[in-house]
DNA sequence: ATAAAAAGAATGAGGCTTCATTCATTTTAT
DNA sequence: ATAAAATGAATGAAGCCTCATTCTTTTTAT
C-alpha cells in the first residue's frame, strides 16, 4: 500500500498523533494549529492545500506530517483546541452564578462575544468545519458532545431549581439555544454587510429567556 | 488553451443552463436532479464523482454537461427544485390560517414532517449542502432568502395582529425558529440512533410558542 | 407513404491538472 | 559524532470536463 488519497478505511485509519509533551514541539504543534485555522478559514477546507497551511506556519509541507497523520487530523485538532478552550472558559465563568438561567445567559454572551470578535474563528467553526466528511464528524464528536452537555446540564439544573419551565424537553431546549445563536452567528459570518453581532446578544437573550424562564 | 480544470474565474464563470422548456428534456433534467440528490446524499458532495450521478440517472457522464455547466450547478439546481417546492407547499397550506402563529405552527410541522419522512432529502439539505464553496452559496442564496422571508413575514404579521410579542426582534425570531428546527433535524440525520423526529414536533412547537406568543 | 438527409442528443474514453503524502537529503541540537 | 528534526521535490491517485463519434429523431423530397 502506498497512498491513501482515497477515503481512509476504518481498519487502516492511522492513530492520531496527539499533542506533544515536549514544550518545544508543543509550540510548533500550536503554530501549525493556528496556521491551519487561518488557512481553512481563508480558503475553505476543501480548497486549502496542505502547502498553504505549511506556508502560514513557516514550516515545510512535510513537517505537518511529523505532527499530524493527515489533513483531516489537522482540522480535528483545530476544533479540539478551540472548543476545549471555550468549554473551560465557560465552566470557569459560570462557577459562581446565582442560578442556572444566569449560567445560560453567561454561556450565550460569552460564546457570541468570542466568535463575534474573531471572524476567522467564527468562519472556521460555523462554515468550514461543516464541510466535513464522516471521519471528521467522528473526530469532533467528543468535544461537541461536551459542549452540548454543558448547555443541556444548565437547562436540567434550571428545571430542578424551578427557574426553567419543567414541561420543556431539556434536549429540545438545548437545541433551541444552540440552534439560535448558531444561526445568528452563521448569518453574520456569511453576510456581506459588516455589522457587529455582539449587538444582537441582548435580543437573543430576551427571546431565549421568554422561551425558557418560568 | 484547452481545459479548465482549475477553479473557474469569476469572469468566465459559465451561465447557468436553466430548466429546459421542452418537456422531453425537462424529464431528463429532473431525472438528473433526482439522481444527484440521491448520490450527494449517499456519498457527500466532495466524495461524489459526477460519474456516480450519471450512473444513478442512467445517463452517460457527458450528458450531465448538456444540462448543467458544471458539478456545482447540479447541486444548486437540486436545492432550487426542492426548496421552491417546500415554499410553494407552505404558502398554499398557510393561506387560510386564523392567525400568524398558526402559520408558523403549520410551517414548522410541515417542514419537519417533510424532512423527517425523507432521510435522503434531509441529509442533502442539512449536511451535504453545507459543504459548499462560495459559488454554491451564491447560487442557493435566492431561494434560501425566500424561505427566510416567509418565516420572518409570519413573525411580523403576528406582531401586527398582536399574537406575537412585539418587543421581539423579528429577524432574531426568524433565526430562533429556523435555527431550532434546523438543529433538531441535523442532529437526527447525523444520529446513529434510529428515531422518529416527527415525534419531537410537539416539543418544538411548545417551546417556540413560549418564546413568541403573547 | 417511404426513403434519404439533416439536426440534435447522447456517449464515454482519456487529457490534464491538482494536491495529499512520502522520503532522500540537509540542517540543527546535543 | 550522532541522532533527531526539518525540508521540499517527487509521486501518482483521483476526477472534472471535453469532444470525436454514434445513435435517434425530425424534416424534406419523391
Amino acid at each position: 500500500m502506498h497512498f491513501m488519497r482515497t477515503r481512509l478505511q476504518k481498519e487502516d485509519y492511522p492513530e492520531p498523533k496527539g499533542i506533544p509533551d515536549d514544550p518545544r514541539k508543543r509550540a510548533k504543534y500550536l503554530a501549525i494549529v493556528e496556521a491551519a485555522l487561518a488557512a481553512f478559514s481563508e480558503y475553505g477546507y476543501h480548497d486549502c492545500p496542505v502547502s498553504k497551511i505549511a506556508r502560514k506556519a513557516n514550516v515545510a509541507d512535510g513537517t505537518i506530517y511529523l505532527y499530524f497523520s493527515n489533513k483531516e487530523e489537522v482540522l480535528i485538532s483545530v476544533f479540539q483546541e478551540k472548543v476545549n478552550r471555550l468549554i473551560v472558559d465557560i465552566e470557569r465563568l459560570t462557577k459562581d452564578c446565582a442560578n442556572a438561567w444566569e449560567k445560560i445567559d453567561v454561556l450565550v454572551r460569552y460564546h457570541m462575544t468570542a466568535l463575534g470578535n474573531d471572524r476567522v474563528l467564527a468562519n472556521f467553526l460555523q462554515i468550514q468545519l461543516r464541510q466535513s466528511s464522516s471521519n471528521i464528524r467522528i473526530g469532533i464528536a467528543a468535544p461537541l458532545k461536551r459542549f452540548y452537555g454543558l448547555i443541556e446540564g444548565f437547562v436540567l439544573e434550571g428545571q430542578q431549581e424551578g427557574v426553567i419551565d419543567s414541561v420543556i424537553n431539556a434536549n429540545i431546549a438545548r437545541k433551541l439555544i444552540f440552534g439560535c445563536f448558531d444561526e445568528v452567528i452563521s448569518c453574520w459570518v456569511l453576510s456581506r454587510r459588516q455589522y457587529d453581532v455582539t449587538e444582537r446578544i441582548d435580543d437573543v437573550i430576551y427571546i431565549l429567556r421568554r422561551a425558557l424562564v418560568v
